[in-house]
DNA sequence: TCAATCCTGTAATTTTTATTACATATTTCG
DNA sequence: CGAAATATGTAATAAAAATTACAGGATTGA
């Protein structure tokens, strides 16, 4: 894990002093985690043994040890985006894969653009509420990002469905839903009819709607609580999904790490072998 | 100018000694530059006074002063695509997002360098050949995605089929591949046996076998004609697939785009609305 | 309420790093 | 060819940075 990650996910559980570091250090990254720890010091408020006290907490054994692994960290991030598009070499000037991935890439942008962080936090609310049913359920061609989503949310969560089968079969799986379930709805360009009526008879029977869809909004947007437009351009003849499925597993990781510890005990029971727990990975 | 385009537009009029520590900064940028002295002359092989003239020579006064310019370069260039998006205004700062995209990102671009165009070409002509099936199936998470490139295959080219329902039901499928057959196969880390004893099977009835996994690469790999590895690296405890989607839509596209006018005529002719062929879009 | 534990900052000490002095080698130019 | 200029590395010194010791305040739990 980067050092990055690793202080945003201590962040929490510092004491106040600590604290202020991480937050300085997050702020400045990666300068400031460069430069000396007077200044690290100076920047956060704090002092000096205090900063020695924060990277000792994260495992390093000295400040030059911690500064290694950031410098490796900053190594790593530079050959990242733009410096490995940049990179010519031998094999890897794949022009038609590189096409194809720098408007993921873009489509990703404009994405993070569209999508505001209060509706994101939204959507996460509505996720980890695990009072409430989950049902999950796509068009013809999104329907995969649904099942995908649905597989790893049963992993960290219970009530999780996914609609599966034929629209004749919807009305049926709709009889399970109670008042304030969660149904997470998957709708791009054209909208189906049968999804957006099938999304009036969710809000009929008071469920809650999580709408994933394009910028142009599916109709099912009148009715959802929450709504994230994700950008589907590929300068092709058909959408790309890509960017629906990126913030399906956005939203998946934040769930996973609002997580208790049950949770993760429900991980190892269902004994999910895709999921990385050994140590050393 | 940055200090990176400072030393290649220097580099030629360096004398011997400094040149060498010219060429291991940049080989070695930014991390060595951020290091001692020492460290930076022990890599050139040379010594630390000859550092100090190469930094004086560049315009810096002290090799302190070097460093804390070539941290705030560095601060800059981290501002990716995707962190430089985030420039416009309020409510776009959303860092759950932002970071899982720009993870996204990177190993979008990891998969971009992993990936030889070879490999690649390869791959788009075992799918363009119309004249042999095409088989797709996944492991417990990746089998979405090869329903959902199947779904899309289906449209510009015919025999595409997605292995579906229990691993009971393959052997019976199995029975309708012939040779000369491609199969694309979808695992990723843990590998699931099952999926690579059908990898088996298919090579034993001469299938070609088309596989898209991880770097680690999995036991199928041994038996496929074509690898195409992709990075899934998402610092979680779970494996991100947005890459071998990615790949999939990617196949997809350059399938799609190398399609005859006769195949367009059957997109129309399955009047999918989900493709876009209306003028204006 | 009080003892134990944790947190924190100041100051002193130790260690590391940057810089300078000096001598030798190499290159250039008259 | 030789003097001058430039380049270079070693060793010593100075400066900066990292680390430790210590004392006081805050928090927690019995």
């Amino acid at each position: 894990m980067a050092i990055r990650e690793q202080v945003q996910t201590a962040l929490g559980t510092l004491p106040g002093a600590e604290k202020k570091i991480a937050h300085a250090f997050l702020a400045n990254y990666p300068s400031i985690g460069l430069s000396t720890i007077a200044e690290l010091a100076a920047l956060a408020g704090t002092s000096a043994p205090t900063v020695l006290r924060f990277v000792s907490r994260l495992g390093f054994e000295s400040y030059p040890e911690f500064q290694r692994v950031l410098r490796n960290d900053v190594q790593a991030q530079l050959m990242s985006p733009l410096e490995r598009a940049r990179t010519t070499g031998p094999d890897i000037d794949n022009p038609a894969l590189k096409a194809s991935f720098a408007g993921i890439t873009a489509n990703l942008a404009a994405t993070l653009r569209a999508v505001p962080e209060s509706e994101f936090e939204a959507a996460c609310d509505l996720l980890s509420d695990h009072k409430s049913a989950c049902y999950l359920l796509g068009g013809r061609f999104t329907d995969t990002i649904a099942a995908y989503m649905a597989a790893h949310l049963q992993i960290i969560r219970p009530n999780v469905r996914h609609f599966d089968g034929q629209t004749s079969t919807w009305r049926d799986q709709l009889l399970d839903v109670r008042p304030g379930d969660v149904a997470v709805l998957f709708d791009i360009r054209r909208y189906q009819s049968d999804l957006v009526r099938l999304g009036e008879l969710l809000v009929e029977r008071k469920a809650r709607i999580l709408l994933i869809t394009d910028p142009w909004l599916s109709p099912i947007a009148r009715s959802a609580r929450v709504v994230l437009p994700c950008v589907v351009d590929a300068n092709r003849t058909w959408d790309s999904s890509i960017t629906l499925m990126a913030v399906a597993e956005a939203l998946i990781d934040r769930v996973s790490r609002a997580q208790s510890e049950a949770a993760r005990a429900r991980m190892q029971a269902l004994e999910d072998i895709h999921w990385n727990n050994l140590p050393g990975r």
